[in-house]
DNA sequence: CCTGCAAATGTTATAATGTTGCAAATTTTG
DNA sequence: CAAAATTTGCAACATTATAACATTTGCAGG
């Protein structure tokens, strides 16, 4: 596996947000999809903030662009983003975030941090594995697995209340 | 363990809406929180819905009830049982079920059939444990964990996509 | 009893998040 | 180029959640 910037080690953000489009026109290139401009500056924003950033953020921030979006173009943008897996919606706090494993075909585990709120993808494959199969144990046919977990990140946790 | 009625296994509605109550009733005496009639009525609409139910859902019953609300209302009832572990929110469907583990201090994971809405808890002492500790392994310090799976249950699998 | 405090509820308004439907523009394909 | 399909613009609306403040209720101490 390839060396990547990860949020809780220092790395270069620019050189992140560059690896990650990179990825993700190569990825498109693959599965024959458009990585139209406005797609790949909702992605650009995404991996540029380096922390869950909601629809209307995205939405403000192309907005000060000026580009005169509206809900919809964004919606859009991050459901065609979703499709690809090129990011991930995280359930708990409504909002979206890169996929750190872009064209892994895999399943996140998200360690969100209640303080400063940036957001650690792991890919647990053991784990995803023993979830799916306790719902199959139940004779539930499991199709999308949601699991995050908030708490405090290692930089967060001396410092405790005082944000 | 008592035995307890569950979504997959057929079993008396009514019984199981008023042993959710009892069950309440005595874990609130315990904690010395107060099942107000609102608190008991939005726990027991929960209950007798049998799938996750949204705010506005409980809204609209407490409404039918002839009581005249508003969102707050259920908002605040809501914080209440979810504060005594009574309800458990899911987080993918902004939704709020009973809790079928009340008073046993755990962490849910939530089978979520995509066809007919039904949601079944399991307990999963061990999954969660490892889950916390793949977060420690990461010098993350958990708090919450979500996990909600989503898929089809024993009774739609043979149908799929004909609801 | 009643008074005063804390908890709970009522009420209005508004914020935040997400969707529908249709028209216009753009890209792809034949 | 022309037809078809995809993408985007745009306006309205639907759903989910909270803020702020007034009022009522339950209850402990005088």
């Amino acid at each position: 596996m390839p060396e990547r910037a990860l949020p809780y080690r220092p790395h270069n953000p620019q050189a992140c947000v560059a690896q990650a489009l990179s990825d993700a026109h190569a990825i498109c290139r693959d599965e024959n999809a458009r990585l139209t401009p406005i797609r790949e500056r909702v992605l650009e924003l995404i991996w540029q903030s380096h922390k869950p950033l909601g629809a209307y953020d995205i939405l403000a921030k192309l907005s000060s662009d000026g580009h005169n979006a509206a809900p919809p173009t964004v919606y859009r943008a991050l459901d065609f983003l979703l499709q690809h897996g090129l990011v991930h919606r995280i359930a708990s706090l409504n909002a979206f975030v890169g996929c750190a494993h872009a064209g892994e075909h895999h399943r996140g585990t998200f360690l969100i941090c209640r303080q400063c709120g940036t957001v650690l993808e792991l890919a647990m494959p053991e784990l995803n594995q023993a979830i799916e199969s306790a719902a199959r144990a139940e004779a539930f046919l499991p199709d999308d697995v949601t699991l995050e977990v908030a708490g405090l990140c290692p930089r967060c946790q001396g410092e405790q209340t005082n944000d």
